[in-house]
DNA sequence: AGTAGCATACTTGTATGGTAGTGTGGTAGC
DNA sequence: GCTACCACACTACCATACAAGTATGCTACT
């Protein structure tokens, strides 16, 4: 990803490359950064580097300290649990919905994307694995009328992604993940309430894992 | 408040003056605003005022077309539902969370500040019953750790406050949402979880009222 | 009258200059 | 050697200049 072909603002442009290098861990925790080192590094002016550093600020990736520096912020475990808390309550609400009512088109939609799901599996493709499993939670809150939820959730759940990063040995079940969605898109067929609130806590819960050794292993990545 | 005695930014200060004038209505949904005008009332540069754009941009409270102009975001119910079902959604998360364990420093906290409540009451104090009701709501989210959920869930309800504007008329019953919050805390104590987040869940469904005669009397502010 | 086209006055986006606060390293004085 | 002090480099913050896109209204031509 380049200036040139990137559609948007420089602002926004800005924003995607460093909140890029900051989830992938190419900027560690605590790495310091200042406004005109990136805006000479990708050759652009202060201002829309600034603006950047704003929204970053906001999503608690960036922590600035005025007139002294800025760095990565490091990671903290209780923000990590809060934002997987949210989206638990929040998706088993759209669970709850969804076995009321739900569009039948997002439900064909969550049918097809599982597929993909087991094909990607087949090809142990990690990656198409993580964005299908976005989509298929999208599909969820589209078909129960909550984008603006699920954008908030994402937002906040961005911290989550360094830890996945930094655990690379972590082994999903995606036979598992995959299971449960397949009985999600059942009990909202069904109509059963209970049973996919059930599974839909269960499915969130397992991202709920030890994550001390992590901490043990780069003490200094973390709060 | 202005400048001078304003604790923080520029910037910020920005911020805080037109999200107020915005959610005070003294700036209408749909109103025309444009950097250089904001910049010469509040007699600051642009930089600030664009800075402060951007954020209320994040909120949804100001709309930017690029080249164009910007413009007070008009009143989507949708997004107010939204609000409302993620703030149910993580409180009865927080009030399970609570009536497994909660500091008897928070409940004690909780306990005197129902009391206030009543007192607000009998003055018929609208303005302090409305900020000491979110203090005792804050307190539940400090006391499960969930500070960070509670700053999201607020971020995103600005939007309820303009319509509680519009609705001069409406009265609360105060005598039952004092009387749910001291359910609420005997919950906590009694460790009784079914009660707690039964109470909760009703205390956040009576923020659903019918919005519609709101839209019929006022259809600019509306999209 | 109607319309194409251009000048103009806006808008936001980006670049750059200057300001004030902060940390650091060196130096003079003890 | 140790400390107080100061110059300097660096930071983010704010102000301003310039660029580029857009709406509007006038004008000239059909």
């Amino acid at each position: 990803m380049n200036r040139t072909n990137f559609k948007g603002s420089t602002r926004e442009y800005v924003y995607e490359k460093i909140r890029e290098s900051i989830l992938s861990l190419e900027l560690t925790p605590g790495t310091v950064i200042s406004e005109k080192e990136i805006s000479d590094d990708l050759e652009v002016s202060r201002t829309p580097v600034r603006e950047a550093f704003l929204k970053l600020t906001e999503d608690e990736l960036l922590t600035v300290l005025p007139q002294r520096g800025s760095f990565v912020t490091l990671i903290d475990l209780d923000h990590v649990e809060e934002a997987r808390f949210l989206r638990e309550q929040a998706e088993v609400g759209m669970m709850k919905l969804a076995c009321h009512s739900f569009p039948e088109s997002k439900r064909l939609d969550m049918l097809a994307n599982i597929e993909k799901q087991k094909l990607a599996k087949e090809k142990e493709d990690e990656q198409a694995l993580f964005l299908l499993d976005r989509d298929f939670h999208l599909f969820l809150a589209e078909g129960t009328n909550k984008k603006r939820v699920w954008q908030v959730i994402q937002r906040m759940d961005v911290h989550s992604q360094r830890l996945r990063k930094l655990s690379m040995n972590l082994k999903l079940n995606w036979n598992l993940l995959i299971e449960q969605h397949e009985a999600m898109v059942q009990a909202i067929e069904q109509k059963d309430e209970r049973a996919g609130m059930e599974i839909m806590h269960e499915h969130l819960t397992l991202l709920q894992y030890d994550q001390s050794p992590l901490k043990a292993e780069f003490p200094d990545y973390f709060q």
